[in-house]
DNA sequence: CTGAAAGCGCTTACAG
DNA sequence: CTGAAAGCGCTTACAG
């Protein structure tokens, strides 16, 4: 494999000219970098990446730290900044963390897998401890989050309270009162995980109408997938049959209760509606109501931002992401006989 | 940050040893070795990867070429795949071509991106044209495919012209004769795509059932997922309406083929049967008969069969996937007046 | 505008 | 079992 001295010799310079050549740098006469190039280009030399990365220091990669990509949101959001990164040069390097084929707790991240082997890391959708993130701002490099982040961190996100408070008082509009709320927490529940905030926007939309919802219309111990959906939705609706509708914290839950409440004979939106957040292109095989987010977006910018911070930009500000509420077939006025008593 | 001659200086020993002894090689004396690694502790030393691979050529790292991770298919393989890697040690960079985001033909895999940065290259799911094929083996790494291959190359996948069989041939046996197809053609069809099994294996099953299928029962320009399957049923039940089945080659395409279904006015299945291919989770939101696979499974397996060759023991044979006919409520027998003529 | 040379931080024959 | 030293292939002050 042709190196750098070969192409030197070839071009009958040094191998500094051919790296200020190849780089665009100044100082090269024009005739000089012409030369180079075509030499260059004749033997095939790529530079290694390696020998850039211990000479210079920087590494043109990026860490994408992650659950894992089989959910909807965080395939979109690594999808964005994966063509982000690449269109601008970036190499990415995929750490999906807490397999979706194994129970448990999550091993808590640890920051030396990154050690000299990133320019910047992209956290997405992974809540971490305070720990955690320390360790990882330990590491001297930039750091942004995507769909939760610490107060204090650059964050790419929507606002969930906001966005737990509009599917809620969609429901409440309708005339529900008795309104479920389904959600996860395998991940530890901070203050700052979209979780926390769309309960808490369900909490508030429901306080502010004057329904004081007790704590036993919330499961939040489900997986984010469609088959931990159906089950708490299973647990819900049995233990609270007073419920009229639900929400849930994303749509691939939503549609697994949707599924639970056909497993019950429940017509949806019937004897209950039903409202997700995320806006799945899937929702609509079932008519699902839904807030939607665009996760692809947020993975771009989030990406774009973290090379300005590489190449040493001051740090974006963090950015809130449009939601919109897309209004479906799984949402309707309760039935007369189990809607509000007068 | 500390530097192995940081570690080297603090135990009293030369780098050769703390190098020996952090990497577990032989001919280190107990003693030295708990003490080497008691100091590297101490001082927080993690080796520099990049000073690791240009001394020793290797880089640890394995390169994931995918078309997307959005499409389930391709997130459960990468998914499995880096689960895999990550478990031996191995670092992924995902390479996601041809932006979903984009449209017009991908341009070609250019090689170079993972010249002397990669131990090993897995291909997931992107037909590759041979002279791509060929350039990545000029690589000189080891090379596996998942999903879909040139034979010679190690690949790990089903059996699409059986998949595709035992989907129409579910068909058939209910009584359809006029069972459609849709598809996709965005990259090159080559002839060891999925896509082009699959729509063998229906024209196979179809013949042997006497049925002389035409090219119009075909629709083959979907984009693969559920958009793309709806538009293209469209224009295919437009076009032929005695159609009274469609084989879809993905369950995202055929959740597609059921939402245009639903858009005419025809009930699935009394109206219209539908299969897919995958065993997507969501196929139950609308009770999608399908042919499974294991994704995941094909992605860890082909992850570790890879590194397998990177250290050198011989390839590994290829390995065609087990599939199973999940029948739901989205295929039955084709109504009376649908049918066959006698 | 260009080059000689040091240095990035490891691994690996080779010698002992 | 251990060490001295070369070498991997670049980048970057520094000097000219």
């Amino acid at each position: 494999m042709a190196s750098i001295d070969d192409v030197a010799r070839a071009a009958g310079v040094s191998t500094a000219t051919v790296s200020r050549a190849l780089r665009n740098l100044p100082n090269v006469q024009p005739a000089t970098r012409v030369r180079v190039l075509s030499v260059a280009a004749e033997l095939g030399y790529v530079p290694s990446p390696h020998a850039a990365t211990l000479a210079s220091g920087r590494t043109r990669t990026v860490g994408v730290l992650t659950p894992g990509i089989a959910r909807w949101f965080f395939g979109e959001v690594v999808d964005g900044a994966e063509h982000a990164l690449r269109g601008l040069g970036f190499d990415v390097l995929l750490y999906a963390l807490g397999s979706p084929r194994t129970d448990g707790p999550r091993p808590p991240v640890d920051p030396n897998v990154l050690r000299r082997r990133v320019d910047g890391t992209l956290v997405v959708g992974l809540p971490l401890e305070a720990a955690e993130v320390s360790s990882l701002v330990g590491l001297g490099v930039p750091l942004a989050f995507v769909g939760s982040g610490p107060s204090g961190q650059v964050t790419h996100r929507i606002d969930d309270v906001a966005a737990g408070a509009l599917a809620t008082r969609h429901l409440l509009g309708l005339g529900h009162r008795a309104v479920g709320h389904v959600t996860g927490a395998r991940d530890p529940l901070s203050v700052w995980s979209p979780a926390a905030g769309r309960r808490e926007g369900w909490r508030r939309a429901l306080a502010e109408a004057g329904v004081d919802g007790p704590p036993t219309w919330v499961v939040d111990d489900a997986e984010f997938d469609l088959a931990g959906g159906r089950a708490a939705a299973h647990r819900l609706l049995a233990a609270r049959p007073e419920l009229t509708a639900v929400f849930a914290a994303s749509d691939e839950l939503a549609m697994g209760v949707v599924l639970a409440a056909r497993d019950r004979g429940l017509r949806v939106p019937d004897d209950l509606s039903v409202v997700g957040v995320d806006g799945h292109p899937h929702g609509e095989l079932v008519g699902l109501t839904t807030v939607s987010q665009d996760a692809f977006s947020q993975g771009h910018d989030a990406a774009v931002g973290l090379l300005g911070m590489v190449v040493g930009e001051r740090a974006p500000e963090s950015v809130t992401y449009p939601t919109r509420l897309v209004v479906r077939e799984s949402t309707s006025a309760p039935r007369a006989d189990r809607g509000p008593r007068r």
